[in-house]
DNA sequence: AAATTAATTTAGGCATACCTAAATTATATA
DNA sequence: TATATAATTTAGGTATGCCTAAATTAATTT
């Protein structure tokens, strides 16, 4: 069995690959706050594990065992904010730090126990999606909200869930996966943007739009 | 916030401490499946932490810091196991091991939620009591069924729940916490008991009914 | 009281996972 | 192309929690 911290680079580096390709040293100590001199040396232990893919100075990727490991976890804590919110009513601002420490500890039983309690759901409270128990992970063609411009209607796909204020802000708006709203204005000189939510007024600074991914756009 | 395994030692010294008073570092260090180095090790750190007493060669006992943690985490522990029973439906020889894990990382939130949803419950699957959040813990007189003689009957209160195999075996006899029996036999010369439950006769191993403890004892 | 036996502690090591500081390598700029 | 800058790696150190082996202390036996 792998550690908690190996298990915490190999989802870190899932992500960032993802987003970037190769994932670089600083990019992975910076996502995970650590020093790049700590980055290098679990990437090393992960190597010899057969886990990762790196030649010096290049960046590392995951090998596939290092992928479908990398996809067990983060089905883990999907399925274990899902769970939380739905079954203990913990409120989606805290369900990421809750499941983060979880994520490490539950079995194949529990996990599978979860899953059918919530009727093999495919997306997480904050419209991440859940990798299947074979590690197959539905993509969502979804925009980020800094894309739109005024006119322009969409429904919410997913928002970001590491910023516990930031959710509890979109919260305030109803601001939820699935939730319609039109863009009414966008400020120039990258300004905010108003919508329209089921008829309330709302302003959505762009900080804050660069959080939000969106589905459905339409004129 | 503690190591898990200073919790775990913790939990221990409280435990043992409940039978023998002061606890010796090799009982300790068994109980833990450790070396006596070890346990050493650890009650050193533990006693600048003011969290047990100590003189060198004399055992230990917890302080009341110490006892509160202990308290803490056996709540974490218990209300975990009630919880994946009731809740998911964990069989109940399972749910030790995972509560094991479990107990050093759930927050004060996702207890306090379990608690309500279980409806402040007093006992865990295996009838042993739950502190409460304050640390209070309801003591039952209950005693091991070893001790009882032919034609007494009574109820189950508690087993020991740390071997798996122990409870399956348990649980094929409907001896659950909460169920009444009566004894028919002592076989002499430390032999088995032979059982009454609900109309069937059952024989019971002297080593399998150690870690049975009965309460409501009448002839 | 002395010697044996048992329990406990000390000493020294290993693995994990982090750190800082220095050395190295790659990339950008002049 | 040479030099400056940035990224990465290496080297050496800290803390935790375990280990084995040796030393110490306590308890038991003769
Ligand atoms: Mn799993
Ligand atoms: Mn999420
Ligand atoms: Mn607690
Ligand atoms: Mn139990």
């Amino acid at each position: 069995m792998l550690t908690h911290a190996a298990e915490d680079y190999l989802k870190s580096i899932y992500k960032l690959q993802e987003k970037v390709g190769k994932v670089s040293t600083g990019i992975l100590a910076e996502y995970l706050n650590v020093k790049p001199a700590s980055a290098t040396g679990m990437i090393k232990k992960l190597k010899t594990m057969q886990l990762v893919k790196h030649e010096r100075y290049q960046g590392v990727t995951l090998t596939d065992a290092g992928k479908a490991i990398a996809l067990e976890i983060i089905r883990h804590h999907r399925l274990l904010e899902l769970y939380l919110f739905k079954a203990l009513g913990v409120p989606w601002d805290g369900v990421h730090e809750e499941a983060e420490k979880l994520e490490h500890v539950i079995s194949e039983d529990v996990e599978a126990r979860m899953d059918e309690f919530l009727g093999y759901p495919t997306a997480d409270p904050h419209g991440a999606p859940i990798p299947d128990k074979n590690g197959v992970v539905i993509k969502r063609m979804s925009i980020p909200m800094t894309d739109l411009c005024s006119g322009q209607s969409c429904v919410v796909a997913e928002v970001s869930d590491t910023d516990s204020a930031l959710l509890r802000h979109l919260g305030s708006f109803n601001l939820y996966p699935g939730t319609a709203f039109r863009v009414i204005e966008v400020a120039p000189f990258e300004g905010p943007f108003t919508i329209d939510i089921a008829g309330q007024q709302v302003v959505i600074g762009r900080e804050v739009a660069k959080h939000i991914f969106v589905d459905d756009v339409k004129e």
